[in-house]
DNA sequence: TTCGCCAAAAATATCGATAAAAATTGCCCG
DNA sequence: CGGGCAATTTTTATCGATATTTTTGGCGAA
């Protein structure tokens, strides 16, 4: 053991760790909108210099996570009832462009690797906020995969994040509750397998809108919204 | 006169303007796919330190124009036949989207500056390269401001971005030369102001699709091609 | 000759300190 | 008693230096 990892993390960089760590307590609603992101707390509870932390915020600012002012440092981003309809809207567009690619061009590997990711996932008790959401997103993002279109991709992952955060502000454990999320997930597999577009298609709107107008409702008394 | 501003620009970060500049030599193809981006060689020619080198580089990447690999560096995006193709797909279903919401929404003001900028444009000659491409972008994003979905918007923005690079690399005298480009801009200018949702559309897919076409051509013979 | 290993060189990632900018507080004057 | 200016305090943005990592080139053994 060299004198290095005392405290380290195997081989990552520290902007990275610090990049994911910053995205996870905002997704998760630790970091409140609004909420001012001084680069010397940061430092402090991070453990790292001030460099690491302010790439890891120049980076969360092109994920729309945290909004950057003039001179006046790093904030995350607000949050409004808006902005959930757009994201909302846009998923619609987006992953279901992406979704017909997949599914069309989607070879045997694409197929496997799907039915493997869902099996975790249905395996996952929701408890386990931290494990469920990477499984969760994971089958999202395999459905989508097979579209030959990194770029659709990229914006598809980025808008997911979106989302999420907006179904952890609402409080996570009632979006998901009274609802079969799973049943939903397996309609969707099996129609992806089955390569029916169509129906691939339908059941994921379905499935985004329903999360949607559930977390809508949710959001009718909002604490905190954007400008 | 303080001190401060022997030679820098009036008020504007280190980061923005090595942003800004950075962004700009990748897009007209002064650097070049591949090349690598040494923060030492760049702190010295762009006469600042390593950090707003190092977050400058960090926006980019978010952009796609820039590549982190690693811990090793930074690079230009590379660039590929099939990136293009891609871009030019999710354009015109992006902006075909953003312009159906913006010609339905705008109000007078959007309409006014719509012809303003249009205006700006027109006069514009096509040999003052900086000029005309910041006045041609002004024009298609103006279009498309008032679809009232920022996240949309930005999208669109950078897929412009991306797209103005591979018609440089393309050569940008000859994409330009054998086509009135004019005409075409004042067919969807004429159809957004009368509010015909369907004919702007499709003047402005024709307009893409003319354009891509074009440089696809001139892609025949690719010199450099991603991987 | 070729392969693989070690050392030197280059470049990256990071830290600590400093200078510039903004926000805040308190004081003075109307 | 209230408003505005100015010094003080935070905080941001930037720089220069350092430690770590990757790359390169040469040497020796098979």
């Amino acid at each position: 053991m060299s004198t290095t990892d005392l405290q380290n993390q195997p081989n990552q960089s520290s902007t990275q760790r610090t990049y994911l760590k910053l995205r996870n307590e905002i997704i998760t609603g630790k970091l409140v909108p609004g909420e001012r992101l001084k680069v010397e707390t940061l430092k402090d509870s991070y453990g790292t210099g001030a460099s690491p932390i302010r790439e890891a915020l120049s980076l969360l600012t092109s994920d729309q996570l945290v909004e950057r002012l003039d001179q006046r440092g790093f904030r995350v981003a607000q949050t409004s009832r808006k902005q959930f309809g757009e994201i909302l809207d846009l998923r619609c567009t987006l992953d279901d462009k992406a979704l017909r690619q997949s599914v069309q061009n989607g070879g045997r590997d694409w197929e496997e690797n799907l039915v493997l990711v869902h099996h975790y996932l249905s395996r996952t008790d929701r408890s386990d906020a931290e494990v469920f959401e990477e499984r969760h997103k994971r089958f999202h993002m395999a459905l989508l995969e097979a579209c030959e279109s990194p770029i659709l991709l990229r914006f598809c992952s980025q808008l997911y994040d979106l989302n999420v955060r907006y179904r952890f502000l609402a409080g996570r454990s009632k979006s998901y509750s009274s609802r079969d999320v799973e049943a939903e997930h397996l309609a969707i597999l099996d129609a992806a397998v089955s390569r029916d577009v169509e129906a691939t298609s339908a059941y994921l709107m379905a499935h985004y809108r329903n999360t949607g107008g559930f977390l809508a409702e949710l959001m009718d008394a909002p604490a905190k919204t954007g400008t």
